[in-house]
This record gives C-alpha cells, sequence and structure tokens, in this order.
DNA sequence: CCTGAACGTGACGATCAATTCATGTTTGAC
DNA sequence: GTCAAACATGAATTGATCGTCACGTTCAGG
C-alpha cells in the first residue's frame, strides 16, 4: 500500500491538502510586469533590497519602508511592482530555491556513487548556508506568511531527492528503501545541520560535519 | 580538535553566543507570581487560550485579544500576568519543550538497545506531534520572536541526545561517532518526517514511516 | 462582617506600519 | 521634438493592535 503510493505519486496528496485547506494563498497574485528596462531594473533593486533586510532582521520586523529605503527608492515605488509584503516573500522563496537547486546541482553532478553525491551535496548546502545566512529567514518565516509556498519549496526539493534516490537504487547502488522517507530524513538531517554548522556556528570544519554524517546514513549505527 | 570540544561541551560557543549578541532577549521577562488560587487559575486559563490560538493561527496573527477572548477574560487581565506576546511564547516553548520530553522519556525507557530507543522515540515523537499539531507552529515561530529561546530548545533536545548516544558508544552498542553531529542530524530527521507525515499527512501508517526511517540510521544506504 | 490586597475589566490613547493617491518626472516610439 | 505611457514620489490616509488606567469585584484573614 505505502509501496504503491510511493511508486505513483507520494505528494499528490499533500498539493491537495493545500489547494483544499488554503485556496487564498494559492491565488497567483500578479502585478503586470515592468514594461521597460527602468522598471525591471527598479523591480530588481527593490527585490534585492528586500532580500538582504528579510534575509538580515526577519520577515515581520521588516518594514516596506525599510525595504525601499534600503533599495534607494520610495515608498510608493514598491507597490508599483509588488502587491504586498508577502508577495515579495513568496517570490524570494522561489528564488532561493531556484539559486539552491543550481548550487546544488553544480556540487553533486561530478559525483560517482549516490554517497558520493550525498557528501558532495551536503557540503555544498552547508556552504551555500554560511555564504547566504537569509536562507533560512526567508524560507523558515514563509511558513507563517503563506503556507502553500513553503510547503512547495520543500515538496519540489523532495521530489528531486526521490527520484535521484529512486534511480540510485535501480541501479543497486544503495539498498531497498522507501524513496519519500529517506527524502525527508535527508533533507531533516541537512537543514539541521545547516543550521547548527553553517548559521550558528561557522568555525566548525565541514569535514568534521560532513564525514560523520554521511557515515551515518551510509553504514548507519552499527558496530 | 573536533573531537576534544565534543568531548568538553560541544555546545559552550553557541550558548556563548547567544549571550554576547542578544544580551536583549536573555534577560528574564518577570511578573510576580499570582497570589491567590484564582490568580493561578486564571494564568492559566490565559496560557491556555494562548498556546491553542497561536498553535491553530500562529504567533503574529494572533492578537492579545484573541487570547484573552478565547480564555474568556478581559483584555487588561492579560497584562496581570504576562509583560507581553512575546512574553507568552517563551513560556509555551518552554512548556512545550517540558511535555514533549516526557512523553519521549516515557516512550524510550523501556528500550533494549539504542536502535529500538531510536525507533521508538521517533514513533512516539511523530504521535505527539498528531496530538499536539500547535508544537511547530510555536515552537518554529519562536525562532523569529526570541531566538534565544528557540535555540535552547533545541540545544537542550541536543544535549539529552548527545548523552545518550555517547552512552551507547561506551557500551559497544553503536559505531564511534560524532555524538554533536548525529544529534543534531537525528534531530532534523525526526523534525522533518514529524512535519511531513505528523502535520501534513496524518492518514500513512507510521510504522511506514518509522521503519524506513530506523533502517537509514540503523544499517545506512549500503546495498 | 469589615477591610485591604489581589484580581478583573474594557474603553481609550498612543503608536506604528501598510497602502493610496495626487502630482511630478522619465522614457522611447514616431 | 512631441506626447502618451510608464515610472517615481512621499505625504496623507487607513486600519489595527498594544498596553494603560480608573474604576469595579472577589476573597481571606481578623
Amino acid at each position: 500500500m505505502a509501496a504503491i503510493i510511493d511508486r505513483i505519486d507520494p505528494q499528490a496528496q499533500l498539493y491537495d491538502d493545500l489547494v483544499i485547506s488554503d485556496p487564498m494563498t494559492a491565488r497567483s497574485q500578479t502585478k503586470p510586469q515592468p514594461k521597460t528596462d527602468r522598471g525591471e531594473r527598479t523591480r530588481q533593486k527593490i527585490l534585492a533590497a528586500a532580500g538582504r533586510e528579510i534575509g538580515k532582521r526577519g520577515f515581520s520586523v521588516t518594514s516596506i519602508s525599510d525595504i525601499t529605503a534600503a533599495a534607494g527608492v520610495g515608498q510608493g515605488t514598491f507597490y508599483i511592482y509588488f502587491q504586498s509584503k508577502e508577495d515579495v516573500l513568496r517570490e524570494l522563496v522561489l528564488q532561493m530555491g531556484r539559486e539552491l537547486r543550481q548550487h546544488l546541482s553544480d556540487a553533486t553532478t561530478g559525483a560517482k556513487t549516490r554517497l558520493d553525491a550525498e557528501r558532495e551535496g551536503l557540503l555544498a548546502f552547508i556552504e551555500f548556508v554560511r555564504a547566504n545566512p537569509g536562507l533560512y529567514r526567508i524560507v523558515e518565516e514563509s511558513q507563517f506568511v503563506d503556507e502553500a509556498v513553503y510547503r512547495r519549496y520543500y515538496m519540489d526539493f523532495a521530489a528531486t531527492y526521490r527520484a535521484a534516490l529512486q534511480a540510485a537504487e535501480a541501479r543497486g547502488e544503495i539498498s531497498r528503501g522507501s524513496a519519500e522517507v529517506r527524502a525527508w530524513a535527508l533533507m531533516g538531517m541537512a537543514v539541521f545541520l545547516g543550521q547548527r554548522y553553517g548559521l550558528w556556528d561557522v568555525a566548525t570544519p565541514l569535514e568534521d560535519v560532513v564525514g560523520p554524517a554521511v557515515d551515518l546514513i551510509g553504514r548507519g549505527m552499527q558496530p
């Protein structure tokens, strides 16, 4: 039964849930795209400033005027390009997802085995966190602003992860086991290690973290 | 070097960080304890209502008047017992930590081996999440309200976890490896699986989750 | 039953941040 | 060079919540 779900689409019912329970947040908030070059540049200035400010101090304490001041534009300019503060956060989350996905993809394409990919991926992830400490503030706080975009963020990562694990399993490279459960377990590991060693402690050498972690999932705790 | 830190107190510098960077939030906000029985009951009514409301809708969107209305008391009554909304959240986080710790401790005391304890603990954790879905809203949002209490929450769990792993390692029950890294990796696993299968999907039987997860950390992914 | 300390109240003033909008400026197609 | 559309502005409006306070109520000890 669980195996059947796993084969079809283990996340289908999660997406359903979202749409059913949260119709508001699912509606895409659209402002017409900038028509000119100047407009596009201004929009990007605001988005970048929002990323910096929210990443530094958090979404709820950052005001629109903080963002526009940091961007060097007037208050009203914000509303030419975004519906609301929530709107800009949504976009930041999607952007962070794209950037991180790219970074991880770059880091793992050279990997010979699945376990190598895990090692390189985890290392690249914590490095990314150290380089972009705003990631957590943006993504984690989005949960309380627009749950749909938060879920989608992680479900997209989970889908990619699951596919990679299933491919490795098909090649006989790793043991059999629910790819969905493994994907979430491994994401959780990465997120917590990223918080602990990427945000809170940036002194510990990452080999001392990645080694034991990959060992844990590679060989287990059996003595 | 990492091994030395591990042996002394791997979290020491994290606590330091907190105190240095966040002196405000570390200051304990004290309101005199209720002097009478009636006072204590009212305080508890407010705390319980706050837990319900914040757990259901989130901290930032819940107003003091939401809380007092749910508690069935006047607005001003809130300020007899709490300094602010932040104050009540701090207390809720600590309380959640105590309850969860108790629940996990009850669930794992019968375990014969460390891996059994992992299995029972993970099962109990996700069951706790299903029974107390407000846990995540309260604990995770506390990160954006009072980072000190959030860190302490997880660092306390990490300390307990680390001790258990070190004891098991000393007994030769599990392989050698950084207890600190393992503790954070395992917490992350639990939190993410709790979110995926405790909050977002309450239909999947927990054996289908706990089995594969414990297998992953017990035997690893080696084919 | 008296009395003061503890508790309870909800209307209200102060504050603060999100949007709006009337007005001014820039751009680029023709 | 003209002109209409796009863009930019920040003061003013709006709306919401926090936290206070002056005034009642309850209760336990004397």
